[in-house]
DNA sequence: ATGATATATTCGCCAAAGCGAATGTGAGCG
DNA sequence: CGCTCACATTCGCTTTGGCGAATATATCAT
């Protein structure tokens, strides 16, 4: 009954996580703030169980908690206890943020935020706080 | 006929790259400066087509490039191009060096290179420079 | 309870990737 | 030339992980 056993140390956790662009995109909406799945799902423009199925693989990875607000889920970055481990996720941050089709999810979220006319999907979904100081 | 196409940008290609235990470990044992195949072989205890395999997944991702030198190999870290990149990766290396795993692989180098009877295997093979000047 | 909404999980299927064993290649030496 | 050493690649095999489609769960409203 030797277990294979997940060696997986957070290193290797912590990179695994990252090694995916949906999980990266993911991450990059999260810098600012929490999110609702909803607009995950809008911002994205993917369907609705692919993105469960990543921030799940987040959340097994340690990266990211979640929080349930009636139906709705938040999902915010966990940042990392280790010292090391929290420059390394802050500077990775950091370089999502440069790159275009991350700026573009980012002007989407804000868009979808505040819009007049929102779609029919996020009539009712609780806002990013962290995007709330913008309107 | 369409292609899948890689996606693989750099962000991708690095993250998988460091996405696997063994790769973490050659990585960290470059960190100094360029190291033979031999020596890798050495101090992970493994067998020599695992980290020929995996020296070659690290290539192709850009991660590091090769030298030859007879019938040696020289293996070196390929420091990005990318300023983010090259922080990122630098943190990275500097987290690795924390890790006990890691720290014991680079002291079983240094013992491999100063050792007064080396293993066989390792006889005539060209010593890592960087730790020329620690002898 | 019934139904609607928001999210999570499961199910096949397929591609990527890790492994040990075997085999291929290229350089140096007799 | 042929042999050996250092390394690379290939071959099955198994595991992991990504995907869309379908289904399950949880919460709220009626």
């Amino acid at each position: 009954m030797a277990k294979k056993g997940q060696k997986n140390n957070p290193l290797e956790l912590l990179f695994k996580a990252l090694a995916d662009r949906t999980r990266l995109r993911l991450l990059n909406l999260m810098a600012t703030g929490e999110v609702c799945v909803c607009f995950f799902v809008e911002v994205l423009g993917t369907n609705q169980p692919k993105i469960s199925r990543h921030l799940a693989y987040l959340r097994r990875a340690g990266v990211v908690s979640a929080r349930r607000e009636g139906k709705w889920m938040h999902y915010r970055i966990a940042t990392p206890e280790d010292e090391r481990a929290a420059r390394v996720f802050a500077e990775v941050l950091a370089w999502l943020r440069e790159e275009p089709e991350m700026r573009q999810d980012l002007a989407r979220l804000v868009n979808v935020c505040c819009a007049v006319n929102p779609p029919v999907r996020l009539q009712g979904a609780p806002r990013p706080p962290s995007l709330n100081q913008l309107l």
